[in-house]
Order: structure tokens, then sequence, then C-alpha cells
DNA sequence: CCAAAACATTTACATTTGTTGAGGAATTGA
DNA sequence: TCAATTCCTCAACAAATGTAAATGTTTTGG
């Protein structure tokens, strides 16, 4: 519990009070490796705080193509977002890439509390600013530029330990090419 | 000056205290076709309504290839969001595509309104999740997986308008390819 | 209105990436 | 442990996209 709210105060400083209701709709989980905290088709309610593991958030083509969107590795906040913003289905699924323990919430409830704390609401605009606009920005330009090459190393770069974790074909499918040009790429840049 | 608080009202309601808070920082301005609102390199502070006329967001490699983000046509808000927030150049440039009236304002003024009035928080925090994130989830996923035939298709489905107001290379830059292919898909789908 | 600049298209060739299928390595779960 | 599955790499060919250059059209600013 205690790396939860730390992880939150880097965001923004949070009063007792604001504290104790979030801890009131917090519950710890787990999920084993290949396990769906979200899954396409449905509607999703509950956002899961990453104590230890990994997940990864994938859509499927309907010929069945998987691309993976984002990772949630430790300290990140998972979650289908516009899914539950719009209270339609998710085109995402979310899954265990490994055995992974979670904090959940229900994302309404956290939104209720927003608008009762101005500090979590605070944190809400800090946390989105941070995770989908300056880290998006980038990211919007690379996919429309740059080379799945050039992605790669900046991918690399920018989480080396993530690298270290994951199988090739899931770095291929958030790179948006197939593991035989991710082969292709690593076997030029050796 | 109406039209900019109608817009604000499809966010969310705002009281009278929030309206006049905010319409005293508002300042009416014009730009030419080819002026720039940011330019790439300076620390922006400021955030456009745009009225009437069009801008786009792009970012230049350091080949010179023009590489654009977003558009900006009426009723949205302009701004290189991630420069202001980390306080650092920015990365990309806005320019006038046609000429352009805005309201502009500062956008810390603004910041510390959204601190001072819960209502003005909820719009950002209700903009932020539409522009940023419901918008942009499919589009992350299009930029990896969909050949640039079919983004064109989603975009001229989703921007009917826009299409007809954009030069073509333009719309190539938005797509991430040359204009020479886009000719090639528009020969294709005729 | 007109000359200059910007824009769009096309062709030929180069590069990047995808597809399919095969073989071997690594991983996993019973 | 070990058989089954998953994963990785590679080869050969196909498709998508880029590059460069030529040409004709459109737009624009004086």
């Amino acid at each position: 519990m205690d790396v939860f709210f730390k992880k939150i105060e880097t965001y923004t400083k949070l009063s007792a009070e604001s504290r104790t209701a979030w801890e009131a709709i917090l519950t710890a989980k787990t999920y084993k490796r290949g396990d769906n905290f979200v899954t396409e088709g449905q509607a999703p309610k509950k956002v899961a705080f990453v104590v230890k593991g990994l997940f990864s958030q994938n859509y499927v083509s309907d010929k069945g193509e998987v691309v993976i969107k984002t990772f949630f590795p430790e300290q990140r906040f998972a979650a289908s977002v516009s899914a539950m913003l719009s209270k339609t289905p998710s085109m995402f699924t979310i899954t265990a890439l490994e055995d992974t323990s979670v904090l959940e919430y229900d994302f309404f409830a956290f939104k209720k509390l927003s608008e009762q704390y101005m500090d979590i609401a605070t944190f809400y605009i800090n946390y989105m600013e941070l995770h989908w606009i300056i880290e998006k920005e980038p990211l919007e330009i690379a996919l429309r530029h740059d080379p799945a090459g050039k992605r790669y190393a900046a991918f690399a770069d920018k989480f080396p330990s993530l690298i270290k974790r994951l199988k090739k074909h899931h770095i291929a499918s958030y790179l948006g090419i197939t593991p035989t040009q991710l082969s292709r790429i690593l076997l030029t840049n050796k």
C-alpha cells in the first residue's frame, strides 16, 4: 500500500483525508500470466496499479494480428481508459505478461473522489499531462516518420530493463512490425 | 467571444465567476497564412482557440522533412502542450495554413484558474479525456498497424470537410507518407 | 495579369516491410 | 523430466513505400 501512495505523491501531495478516501476503494488482487485484466468487447470499470509484474494493452485485428499499444510495468496504472470514459466496450485487452499483483479500484469511484478532493483532481490532471501528453507527443511523430529500426533504438534506450523482460514478438508487436522484421533489425544493429 | 464559451460548455457548465475570470485573460489575434503561432525551439506560453481558419502542428526532421501531427480547425484549442508543461523548447511549430483568427490566453494563467475554480478544472479534465485519450487511442493503433490507404480512408471519413481545405502534401505529411505515395493511393481508390 | 513559386502526378529504381514456410532453440507445464 | 508448445531466425518472394527527376498544372503575390 505504501508503494501506491508513494507513487501518487510523485504526481502531487495528498491530504490525509484524500488518502483515506482513496485507500477505502483499493483492493489487492493477483493475475497469473495469461490472465486478462480487461477483455476486448466488455465495458471495463477498473484501474489496476501494478505492484509487481507486467501487463500489456493490445488490440487484435479481424485477421488475428496482435498490436500492443502500451506496456504497464511496476508502478503504472493499467486501464482501458477511453472505453471507461465513453462507457463502451473496450477495443483492447489487457493481459498479464508475467504473474502480476495489483491494487485495483473502481474508476468511477475514483472520478467521484476527484470531484470531491481538489488534490485528487490535481493528481489526475498531472497524471494525464505526463503520460497522455508529454510521453505521447514524440511517439506520435516517431510512428509517422521513423523506420522501425530507429523506433526500436528509442524504445531500448528509454526502457532498457523492459527490453530484457519482453519476448521478441511482444516488442515487434509494440513496434508495429513482424517478428521477422525485428530479427532483421537486430541483425543489422549487431 | 460567445462562440468560445459556447464551445467550453460542450465540455462542462461554467459558473458566471469562472467565465468572467477566464474572459479577463482572453485576447483576440489574427495570423496570416504562413505565420507561426508557435515556433520550434522556443518555449511557448499561449493557447489559441481557433475562431476562423486552420493551424497545423508539425515537426521538422533534421533532413527537413515535415511531419504534421495535428490540424486545429475552427473551435479547437491549438498549443504545443508538452513544451509548455515541461517548460522546454517546443519540438513543434504551429503554423497557420489559412488566414486564422483566434482567441489567445496564457496557459499558466489558465492553469491557475483551474486550481481556483473547480469547473475550470473539470473542463480541463474533460478536454484532455476527449482529445488526448478517446481520440488518440485508436489512432495509435492505426499508426502501428494500418497501411496508409486505410488511414487515409479513416481520416477522410472522419473529417470530410478538412480534406477539401487541405493541400495534398499536407494530408500526406499527416499520414506519414510522401506525396508520391498519396497519389498512388488516390489512383487506386478511384 | 503575369512571372515565379508551389503543387501534383508519373516513371523508374531502391529500400523497407510483409508473407509463407521451414528448421532449430527455448520454454513450459504436466 | 521431457514431450509439447511456443518462440526465434532465416530464406525466398511479394507488396508497400521511399527517392529522384521530369513534366505539367495551379496558385500566388506583386
